[in-house]
DNA sequence: TTTAGGG
DNA sequence: CCCTAAA
């Protein structure tokens, strides 16, 4: 787990678009308590993100037991190997931009503060930390220097982010590049600009992103340290106490600030919590019929459910909700959340293209000068600024990433950019005709990788479970709990990277798809794995406790949605057959009378087909899409439609008079 | 949970 | 198809 702390000291430089979504109260919080006082706020905020995130780690880190499953994360750690290479520029950067912002401020700040170090101060490289300045005051609380911006500045509009970041990389960022940038008031000069923008060099990228400091390591926490032990979630509840609901927003904030939050975990969690609430909810809904059938639509109703409830969550963005929802469609997508999703959804046109995601892009900034930043975060990479013209290509943004990601990660990658959870195919629309330019687009940016091949997806898988399973702890527990038997399949390593990120998502998936399988084995479904069952798990209490910071779900991070599964001929020929003999108004009777097999067909549906039924059959046929009805069934849709309409009040009358009559009008027609 | 409608 | 207000 990783806390990554973004400092936006001067106002000057770019807002965090985040910003304007961040929860309600979050952000003002945010700027005027960190400001102000590390105090409370700011730990509470730092502690319910570390709570949420590594829950009981806290507890064994306090027992001091942790520390050595650390050590093991990390070698997992994929963002490991990364930050190894560049460790020593971000040392550099580290030290540079630390010591500049003054150790000293650091230090006046409260105890508290180190409290919140110690929590941000989550995972591995303890060696960095040391190397750093910053680690001086106890690892935990060097970092606070760097964060309390304050000192630097009296800001107001210092803003801080504390973000968790994905177990994947398990580091804590300080994005001091950043806020540097910000107080020159321009990235520009720092490397990042150039409209193509070499990043070739990889090292050049890393130097570029000064602002990502990766204290990975154990960091010894003064009082409690608190550590985040890879594997052990279980304690989430012990820290408690630290978080609060209260909190939530400041939590909240800090996600929102980071862009997308690369982490997941608390986010995740609440998804959980959720869908059991929503399987629950769906499972109802389906009840009567049919046991198993339920179950499936129960699986994906509690995803979609589940999903909606994670993403509302997750205020940074209900775009990048969008956007997975889209991705999944394809193959696996990193979501800007960093989650992965993995549906099967052979329908989806674009099927082919199998896109296996590698990261995403973390948070787009718009800065006055009309460039549009990004942040790039995955398993892989471990942090990535990149900063291109407002009226650079989506090609040329392309080219920029993927030469920034080959650097790191070898060669062989495609880039793909996703808006809104689309792809964008045109490389020659600029950012800004690509609605990249603007702030609340950005959070909807994505990016694949689209591997030549070779690890990329795979390592994906390889590499996570290590670390995942630091950070993920918690889903597996929850896992396990949740569904033992699910638990067994998981196994696979996608989840554990899937976690990491996106838990949530990888669940909400993977419940998807195994629905389908069953029952449409043969038309669409891949067989993708049913691990994500699994995961929806239980939430200790808790974490409920946290979860309760749901902020109004907007809808807007949809669930993702089902396939499409257009009506056959046959279907509605039943349905029409249904309507005739119970008519409208009764969907419920309809779903049991003709479509009690059909587990994607809700009575919703059902209703919603005869809606359209009803429309086509009032166009002409020239004007009708998709696969054609016959006539006669439609000439029977406005029968029915009419007859049902005029006797909504006998509806429950006479259904089988009702079907003669329509027939009759209908043939009469 | 269903129904009924709007999106 | 999704989302919801109402019932």
């Amino acid at each position: 787990m990783v806390v990554k702390r973004k400092l936006n000291c001067g106002s000057n430089g770019f807002d965090f678009p985040n910003i304007p979504k961040a929860p309600r109260s979050s952000r003002r919080k945010v700027s005027s308590k960190i400001a102000d006082d590390d105090g409370d706020d700011s730990q509470i905020c730092a502690i319910d993100l570390l709570a949420s995130l590594a829950g009981k780690l806290l507890e064994e880190s306090e027992s001091s037991s942790s520390t050595n499953a650390f050590e093991g994360d990390n070698h997992h750690h994929l963002g490991g190997v990364i930050k190894k290479e560049h460790e020593d520029d971000y040392n550099k950067t580290i030290k540079s931009e630390f010591s500049d912002l003054g150790n000293p401020a650091s230090k006046s700040t409260s105890e508290n503060t180190s409290e919140t170090c110690l929590q941000f101060s989550s995972l591995e490289n303890d060696s960095i930390l040391e190397k750093t300045p910053i680690s001086d005051c106890g690892k935990a609380r060097g970092l606070k220097p760097l964060v309390g911006c304050e000192n630097k500045k009296g800001n107001s509009d210092l803003l801080v982010e504390s973000v968790v970041t994905t177990e994947e990389t398990g580091v804590v960022n300080v994005d001091a590049g950043f806020v540097k940038g910000e107080a020159t008031n321009g990235l520009d000069d720092g490397g990042l600009v150039a409209d193509t923008f070499s990043l070739k060099d990889p090292s050049q990228v890393q130097l570029q992103s000064p602002e990502s400091v990766y204290l990975d390591g154990d960091v010894k926490l003064p009082s409690g340290a608190y550590r985040v032990p890879n594997g052990s979630f279980e304690g989430y509840g012990n820290k408690s106490k630290l978080v609060r609901r209260d909190d939530d927003e400041n939590y909240c904030k800090y996600y929102k600030f980071n862009d997308k939050c690369k982490s997941y975990r608390p986010l995740a969690r609440v998804g959980n919590r959720r869908m059991k609430k929503s399987m629950a909810k769906y499972g109802r809904a389906v009840p009567r019929s049919k046991c198993f059938e339920d179950t499936r639509t129960d699986a994906l109703k509690a995803l979609y459910r589940k999903r909606k409830l994670y993403y509302g969550y997750n205020s940074w963005k209900h775009e990048s909700v969008h956007k997975k929802r889209r991705l999944s469609d394809k193959g696996l997508v990193v979501n800007s959340d960093g989650g992965l999703s993995s549906e099967s959804v052979s329908n989806s046109p674009e099927k082919g293209e199998s896109e296996n995601v590698v990261f995403s892009a973390a948070v787009g900034l718009r800065s006055k000068d009309s460039r549009v930043k990004f942040s790039i975060k995955s398993f892989r990479i471990p942090e990535l600024f990149i900063e291109v013209p407002e009226t650079a290509t989506v090609g040329s943004l392309k080219r920029t990433v993927r030469e920034a990601v080959t650097a790191l990660l070898g060669g062989g990658i495609r880039i793909g950019v996703l808006v809104q959870g689309k792809k964008v195919r045109d490389d020659n629309n600029t950012l800004s005709q690509t609605g990249l330019s603007c702030r609340e687009n950005l959070g909807n940016l994505g990016f694949t990788l689209e591997p030549g091949t070779e690890k990329l997806p795979v390592p994906l898988c390889s590499e996570n479970p290590a670390v995942a399973v630091p950070t993920d702890s918690t889903n597996l527990s929850e896992r396990s709990a949740a569904s033992p038997v699910l638990d067994s399949i998981i196994p696979c390593p996608l989840q554990d990277a899937d976690h990491l990120i996106n838990s949530g998502n990888s669940v909400e998936n993977n419940h998807e798809l195994v629905p389908y399988q069953s029952e449409i084995s043969t038309d669409e479904q891949p067989s993708s794995d049913s691990r994500a069952l699994v995961p929806v798990s239980a939430l200790e209490p808790e974490a409920l406790a946290i979860v309760p910071i749901s902020e109004k779900p907007k809808r807007t991070e949809l669930s993702q949605r089902r396939t499409r599964r257009p009506f056959s001929v046959t279907e509605v020929e039943a349905l029409v057959q249904a309507v005739e003999e119970i008519g409208t108004g009764r969907w419920r009777d309809v779903k049991l009378r003709s479509f009690e097999n059909a587990s994607h067909r809700t009575y919703v549906d059902l209703k919603d087909k005869w809606k359209t039924l009803v429309h086509t059959a009032s166009i002409s046929p020239q004007q009708r899409r998709g696969e054609p009805v016959p006539q006669d069934l439609l000439d029977r849709v406005l029968g029915a439609h009419r007859y049902w309409s005029q006797n909504q009040m006998k509806q429950n009358v006479k259904p089988q008079a009702a079907a003669t009559v329509v027939v009759k009008s209908g043939s009469s027609m």
